[in-house]
DNA sequence: TAGATTGTTAATCGATTAACAATC
DNA sequence: TAGATTGTTAATCGATTAACAATC
């Protein structure tokens, strides 16, 4: 329905509003203006108002954002009135510690199952979920309406399965290997690469001496 | 030495070059053309030459550049030359994960302790490292010469500790706690904000669906 | 109504891409 | 030398900021 493409910088900015409109709304502050949530985000107010324009007049000339509504909007234009499925593959140390992080949940990303190849992992149990064999994957993913894939495996294993994973009905991959995936355009690809961000910090705290 | 500023964006991508300059490596390629790489990174030639010659000439014209050379002074831009003395704060499942994934060593980033405030925790070991209390962080960075402090423990926790990093000898924070932090401008901080990456994909594959 | 603040257009700034002269 | 490809300047594109008319 959209004509124009909205910016993957934009978008990269509204989980952040997210968080400072549910911490204003924790603080039972009502509304709020850009020119405020501005100084508090230390971003523009211009930059805030453009940004929610892309999505529609949400605020009041004269009054500002009513912030209860706003939090709601923005919560839906990221998806987070719906759930989402999620399986994670790879049930080694990271695999495991966001199968425990149970903070996902509040926000509609249900974990239905966890992955491995690793025989002596296989058959090991998780927060009461059994960790399944690489084998069933794609019957797994048809049987529990899965959307989203977590790959936290190392990088020769995760192209094979985002091989296997484009054939199917997966709708995103949230990618922890170190390695750039191909997988065809219907498929969303959001990447954490660890160590880029890692390196990123090396790289500022060594300019910083100078 | 150097008189402008690099920008963040530049940063950002110089991991990428290092990663497929390693992959190239391995695959011993010796030269690669700025429109070779460019065609394996899907980014423009142009953006490549650019890029690089913010940190000096590292070609040879009508050659390109030789693999192994280009790999290594990316690698000591980002400081990958150097070693970094990292503490873990937060000794839950994310903080583990992290500690035990060694391939951080390979890169020159050295874990040497790891903090909780949990009674229940404290005195356990991870990989023959004991578990220490908060209570001697200062000491502890002071006498170990920690360069980095990784968050992994919940936002107010994370506000506090960042307050007390503050005073210390810590360059950089490598923050997975889901807030923004306020330290003083000598030291570098770095976000992983997950729920922020996985609310972006969940915008992506609704957007997709239309 | 007067004051405040949005929504939106216009101006600026920065980053990306294109072009080409320098040179290996 | 001729060909190839860099380093770098110039052009374009997009994103951010400023300004202000619309309006609550």
């Amino acid at each position: 329905m959209e004509t124009r493409e909205i910016s993957q910088a934009v978008i990269s900015r509204l989980p952040r509003y997210l968080r400072y409109l549910g911490e204003l709304k924790d603080e039972g502050v009502e509304r709020i203006s850009s020119q405020e949530l501005s100084s508090r985000m230390k971003v523009t107010a211009s930059q805030i108002r453009q940004d929610l324009n892309n999505f529609g007049g949400f605020g009041q000339q004269g009054y500002g954002y009513k912030v209860e509504f706003l939090y709601d909007e923005i919560g839906k234009i990221l998806g987070m009135d719906k759930t989402h499925n999620l399986i994670i593959i790879g049930a080694g140390n990271l695999g495991h510690a966001l199968f425990n992080y149970m903070n996902f949940e509040r926000r509609g990303f249900i974990f239905k199952g966890i992955f491995d190849v690793n025989p002596d992992v296989i058959g090991r149990s998780i927060k009461d979920v059994e960790v399944l064999s690489l084998d069933c994957l794609e019957e797994f993913i048809t049987e529990n309406d899965i959307d989203i894939a977590v790959l936290t495996i190392p990088k020769t294993a995760a192209l094979n399965v985002a091989e296997r994973l484009s054939k199917t009905r997966i709708k995103g991959i949230w990618n922890f290997a170190h390695i750039d995936l191909n997988v065809p355009s219907h498929i969303q690809v959001e990447n954490v690469h660890l160590s880029d961000s890692l390196m990123k910090l090396s790289y500022n705290i060594n300019r910083g001496e100078e």
